[in-house]
DNA sequence: TATCTTTATATCGTTTACGATATAATTGCA
DNA sequence: TGCAATTATATCGTAAACGATATAAAGATA
């Protein structure tokens, strides 16, 4: 049989994952100058909008897990970026704050978001069209995750 | 400084990242009957389509390297999905076959791809909206491939 | 022919992802 | 109050990803 539909051509989730790493690696050489990974600039990027935030609401925010965040953040802590303490009024929270270099950071990244968006606008894509695409993203994920 | 645009909201890299893992554990229910992962899935819809592919044209594939295909390759042999083996015409490649039992799962898995496009139809998404995003995601993939 | 370059795979180390499970604090409720 | 659920984090094991590097075969060229 010949089964058209699995040919890897013919499936819409190969994309998803292509496009996916493929991006983040348009992000590397910006992120090696700061000595980060795309996960740990993600992590900054909800730092950085609101400091103090729980490992938790990390987590959610990623749509990760604390076994992938936990260890994310313990080395995000040796590298000096952040800092985690369990929370005074509820002792099973960890609280996660940044530290002057991390918050330092946040100047260096402010440039990155444009590059990426330059580059990715040198492809015949029309804004109209990447614009649709976050959008129709989004409505994936939030279909995905309720 | 506020930055708006490092929150993680408005930026666009966020929802390719999110999307593609989402997607994937969409494929997992389906993926553990027939107790394999997604890259593997990937592999074998290639050796499905094309049986005997050197390693290398697998990995280009899949836009991915040796370092990760091979050890990838290796837990499929051992678990007699499929067999590797050097070629006799061209040494340094290693040619890559399907079992009986690496076969015969296509059978199994016939059914997959209709199983997700039903379950991604179930969101408020146009069949057309999802064609487009398909589409727009292969522009992106081959600006960023060339 | 000798050797320099390219091609094809593999290895090593680090960092994600994530299922399964453990532990402790807090909450809810009989 | 007492204790069962829930919530919040962490740990463990396995499988990707991927940068850097190694090794060997094949091809190119002086």
């Amino acid at each position: 049989m010949t089964y058209e539909q699995l040919k890897l051509e013919n499936q819409l989730c190969f994309p998803f994952y292509a496009a996916s790493r493929l991006i983040t690696r348009e992000y590397q050489p910006f992120l090696d100058k700061l000595g980060i990974t795309y996960p740990q600039y993600l992590t900054l990027l909800i730092l950085w909008e609101e400091d103090g935030k729980a490992v938790n609401d990390i987590a959610k925010k990623l749509l990760l897990n604390t076994n992938t965040i936990t260890p994310l953040l313990k080395r995000m802590e040796k590298q000096g970026l952040i800092k985690r303490e369990r929370s005074g009024t509820d002792e099973r929270k960890v609280l996660v704050h940044l530290t002057e270099a991390g918050a330092q950071m946040k100047e260096e990244a402010a440039s990155i978001p444009q590059e990426l968006a330059k580059r990715l606008l040198d492809s015949n894509m029309e804004v109209n069209d990447l614009i649709k695409l976050k959008d129709n993203l989004g409505a994936i994920i939030s279909f995905l995750t309720k």
